[in-house]
DNA sequence: GCCACTCCGTTCGTTTTCTGAACTGACGTT
DNA sequence: AACGTCAGTTCAGAAAACGAACGGAGTGGC
């Protein structure tokens, strides 16, 4: 399979990958939930090729995760922010860090701590069920062909 | 930055990113959750070439990620199963799907419907907050250096 | 014994992608 | 006029991924 056919794939995970799946497209996306909204300051803090941050961020500008926008004129400049559909992909971005934050964090702890501005506690994200509020792992789960599944979902080959 | 450089950074999204980031890491390890455990079945359903395979699920077993166990002798095959440590991978595969299932999912509906067997009912994953039980969205976190944090932690440059 | 088949890889030459460094261009500052 | 900043573009060389073939250890058929 070539990356561009993973957007045709009957499977949720395979199109977001599609989008967000490219080696530094989740590291930008790290930095603009840390507010970095610049072409200069992706490319600063990524130490990654100029060209690659192009076509990155246009890539999530197209697919709308991000927005570019004007912040001055004379030369005319933009800048990157995350769109509402860009926001939701902070629960992708969590979880990630917790599983970080869990198994790579030195003798420290966490190099970053993050405080919920609800209840004011440092805490760390916790998936939970959306109808009984219990929290889920993987054992708790079990998955079957829905309504947009086409007939190439054969059964798993094990 | 090199790629190998990302495991060394103080950030859970880079360190995590250094042994799941890759381009079909993800797609291995939904494959995973899903049952899929030998060589060649990973290789048909994702239909990439046979050395990337080997590559990716040599890698994840080093980082314990997944298990190689023999499931048979004479000549001896192994599979590679989720250890608790990958077990633990599952809220970034679900982040990923709930994306999806909410961005690109067509007319149809998900292609993929997962029940959670705690209540028995069709689910969506929910992050909340560890400590208060809310649910968590990207305007609810403030993120600041922790203790892991190392002297590079340089204030973000907007 | 011989051939075919399965599973799990390895090897290798070609194509694709990424990198690093320089270049452009519009504007401000000294 | 010279220099600096920001946001890119260009391009040769290095690295990664690809496809297709090959290897090897066993099973099953005849």
């Amino acid at each position: 399979m070539k990356w561009e056919d993973l957007s045709r794939e009957p499977c949720s995970v395979a199109r977001t990958l599609a989008v967000i799946g490219d080696r530094w497209t989740l590291m930008i996306l790290r930095d603009c939930f840390l507010g970095v909204r610049r072409f200069e300051a992706f490319q600063a803090r990524l130490g990654i090729s100029r060209s690659i941050v192009t076509e990155r961020l246009n890539l999530l500008v197209a697919e709308g995760v991000l927005e570019r926008r004007p912040y001055q004129d004379r030369p005319v400049r933009h800048e990157y922010r995350l769109t509402p559909k860009g926001l939701e992909l902070h629960p992708v971005i969590m979880a990630i860090v917790e599983w970080g934050d869990r198994h790579y964090a030195g003798e420290a702890g966490p190099p970053i701590l993050r405080r919920h501005k609800g209840c004011g506690c440092d805490f760390h994200a916790v998936q939970v069920c959306s109808e009984c509020g219990e929290p889920v792992s993987a054992r708790d789960v079990e998955a079957r062909p829905g309504p947009g599944a086409l007939a190439r979902a054969a059964p798993v080959d094990r």
